[in-house]
DNA sequence: CTGATTTACATTGTGCACAATATAATTTCC
DNA sequence: GGAAATTATATTGTGCACAATGTAAATCAG
């Protein structure tokens, strides 16, 4: 093989190995989230909204986005699924027609309960140590604000 | 905080961190992609299709399968979208009518120059050095294998 | 040899992602 | 104050992912 093959290799492209893996870790969380009736986005929004509600915040859809880098085409529709499962209330703003504010209901605060021990059974049966997974972790932070903060890429 | 709340805390969740950056990342290669009229999934593709093209093999559906951890129910209308764009042929095995033979046309195998670049112009501009590159991609190898080897997840 | 099982791919339906556009409310700038 | 620009969310359309199911061909078992 040349330089030449290697730089088109699939087994050589980064993008290629975050790709599998971010699929397959969403993979093993699918049938624990889905004894919450939520799917792997819907348990990300309800993260947030879990956090916001422990500091008495009601977040805006904007801020939600914000948050999980997602634009209103993909959350608007979304947080109507959680609103039907009411799990969540969206209401607009009296101050502001344009904003709609979201607020947990009790069904959506009750669940919390039952999303806690999530991270543990995730990792139960794999032999990985917890520093390695917080290494990770900070690495994959640090590459996206780079990415957040750079230029869009040349030519 | 306590720990009960920091355990759902969204910035410490590792999949939200892989699932951000796999998204920075395809939308950085969004742009040059577009030059191509690919999209990253059909780049996949197109990178095991050049692969496989120039050790001389046909891949079937199944191989790209297993290859990119993608089922029928993705694969079959991606490869259908490709074939319209007359970069590659799919066909019946005469020997074995339930398998799909694909091939590269020569369209297909000429687009293979135009995305030698896509790796160097992709990395431009962002101030990361390759061997930090090298050792993560190392690192979501060996956790995808991890993963892959583990039984489904507890109870 | 024939019925049952397995294999390979296709189809259907749901739910993201995201670009492009639409809509309505607010703000800004004369 | 009113036209123009901006902001926040919604809608539409395309293309993945993936579960569930279908279909036809090949293989296996008795």
């Amino acid at each position: 093989m040349t330089d030449n093959d290697q730089i088109l290799a699939l087994d050589n492209q980064i993008c290629f190995a975050l790709y599998a893996l971010n699929r397959a870790v969403t993979a093993r969380y699918r049938p624990l989230l889905e004894e919450l009736g939520l799917t792997y986005p819907q348990y990300l929004v309800m993260l947030v909204m879990w956090e916001a509600d422990r500091e008495g915040i009601k977040p805006r859809v904007s801020d939600l986005g914000a948050r999980l880098r997602l634009d209103s085409g993909t959350l608007t529709p979304l947080l109507k699924r959680l609103e039907q499962r009411d799990l969540l209330q969206r209401a607009r703003l009296a101050e502001d027609e344009r904003v709609v504010r979201l607020r947990l209901t009790n069904a959506g605060r009750a669940l919390r309960a039952k999303a806690a021990n999530v991270p543990g059974r995730l990792m139960c049966g794999l032999d990985i140590e917890p520093e390695r997974l917080l290494s990770l972790r900070q690495e994959l932070r640090s590459l996206l604000e780079v990415l957040e903060t750079a230029e869009p890429s040349e030519r």
